[in-house]
DNA sequence: CCTTGACTCTCCTCATGGGGGAGGCATTTG
DNA sequence: CAAATGCCTCCCCCATGAGGAGAGTCAAGG
């Protein structure tokens, strides 16, 4: 019979986890002694702690050590504990690309304050209109226009909250004239389709994404560095980016005010 | 200016989440009415949260991320991180590796109960005497031999807590006769040396281990499948394994309640 | 026999990053 | 006018022990 000091530094356990053990349930001393209270450990449970060091080894939790302990099926519980520590560890590979990133990013002279996010964007029903327009400025009237139109053709129709706004480039290539777009607007329901306008239902996609303030002329920028942070990050891009409009000339009357997210779908390269 | 629920929506962070961010003062609201306490945000936070959504999603703590954000270099607390994450992965890595050879020993036959333990055991000073035996069970007659002569030389001489003492095995191969040992055990200090019996201070090992309850004519399995193990798990065999003894002859009578311990140097490979 | 230092006991708090829910106002809608 | 949201604060909870306070115990030395 060992005291807990003694029995502790032969299961090179700590006596703190013994005592939590104890109140646990997951290895109770051999015996207590009724008057001072003290544990008495023997040989049997240090084989017994031995199980459970081997079993907190391979990474299972507490409580599942203590049902293969209280004799479980094991094969189970591993296999859970496998997928969560694959889970875990592409996690952390991909947060130790992100932190290279910053890292490499940190060292240029042109560092640049863009913030990377990835986000899920739920799938939603959106109403969209293709055209071609001049040049970006040609947004702040032909966008209003569309809306006047699929208003007035479905009364009923209400945006979806928080407000979803967003175009897409269709073009190959980046363009300063004659720009190919789509535009796009999350609403709750499908409605009547009008003049070239159209409903559907987009699904859900996996985006990164920065935040830019400012003028729409910088926007180029952004995309850039968005575009290079899913190629260092084993990322691929998946579909068009989205360029989602949350503050604009609608509500904020200086440009630098405005506030664009460019959304990148990605996919595992 | 937006209530929590519809800005909770805008940046996907749950209302709880913006509850805490405001309590311990990572990102306050742009107001609080006054009469309701209702919590009042702008796009101005939005972006601030999409910059913490960001560097939470490096892995860095919401500690850090206050430091990252109250203007702290981020250069040391990334690389910090860095380290933190290189090692959970492996630490992860190492636990697949465990978990694979569990499942793959459980689908063969002859499954059998060993649980491999990792332990560090710290350096200490050994008294050692090297021999050849005729068999194993020549042991139960020059162990004691060895213990009487070190104490009559070294009346002082007192035994480690708890005790540890073990054999290694110097054959290269293993031997059923005139078997090549070597016996240690751990004492406080250094001695006087007597009968090929010297003093040494072994250095702190990292090892593997496995427990082995009964006879000692079973042992070889034991270190069949720690061996096994040590392959099948990235690492080397780097010094030659011990057999500590914890319970024996001398405070079991029954050969089924002796109680030893396979220790295996390890390195990674 | 008494003191002293080392052990041990129970009970409390703390860490992460919020989640769940109770009880109480505010606002809006039927 | 009642019901349904939405928001507030306050409190407890998760896992795995670590750290410490205050009090009782054990063994050895004087």
């Amino acid at each position: 019979m060992y005291y807990i000091g003694e029995f502790s530094k032969m299961g090179q356990t700590t006596v703190k986890t013994l005592h939590y053990y104890d109140r646990i349930g997951l290895l109770r001393p051999e015996a207590t002694d009724d008057t001072t209270g003290y544990r008495l450990y023997t040989t049997r449970q240090l084989v017994q702690l031995h199980r459970i060091q081997s079993l907190r080894q391979t990474g299972l939790s507490v409580d599942e050590v203590q049902s293969v302990i209280a004799g479980e099926a094991m094969h189970p519980i591993l296999e859970r504990r496998q997928s969560i520590l694959a889970r875990e560890c592409e996690e952390r590979e991909g947060m130790l690309d992100r932190i290279a990133f910053i890292l490499s990013n940190q060292e240029k002279e042109f560092f640049m304050d863009y913030q990377v996010t990835i986000k899920d964007i739920p799938s939603c029903i959106v109403y969209t209109k293709r055209m071609t327009v001049p040049n970006y400025r040609a947004y702040f009237e032909v966008i209003p226009a569309i809306g006047r139109a699929v208003m007035q053709a479905n009364p009923e129709l209400v945006c979806a909250t928080p407000e979803y706004c967003f175009i897409s480039y269709l073009d190959g290539e980046y363009k300063e004239s004659d720009i190919n777009i789509e535009y796009n607007e999350a609403v709750t329901a499908f409605g009547n389709e009008v003049d070239g306008i159209f409903f559907r239902e987009i699904p859900a996609v996996h985006v990164a994404t920065v935040m830019h303030k400012g003028s729409y002329a910088d926007l180029p920028q952004a995309y850039a560095f968005l575009m290079e942070w899913v190629e260092h990050n084993g990322y691929r891009v998946a579909e068009t980016p989205r360029e989602s409009y949350i503050d604009g000339i609608w509500n904020q009357k200086d440009e630098a005010d405005w506030l664009t997210e460019i959304q990148i779908p990605i996919a595992k390269r």
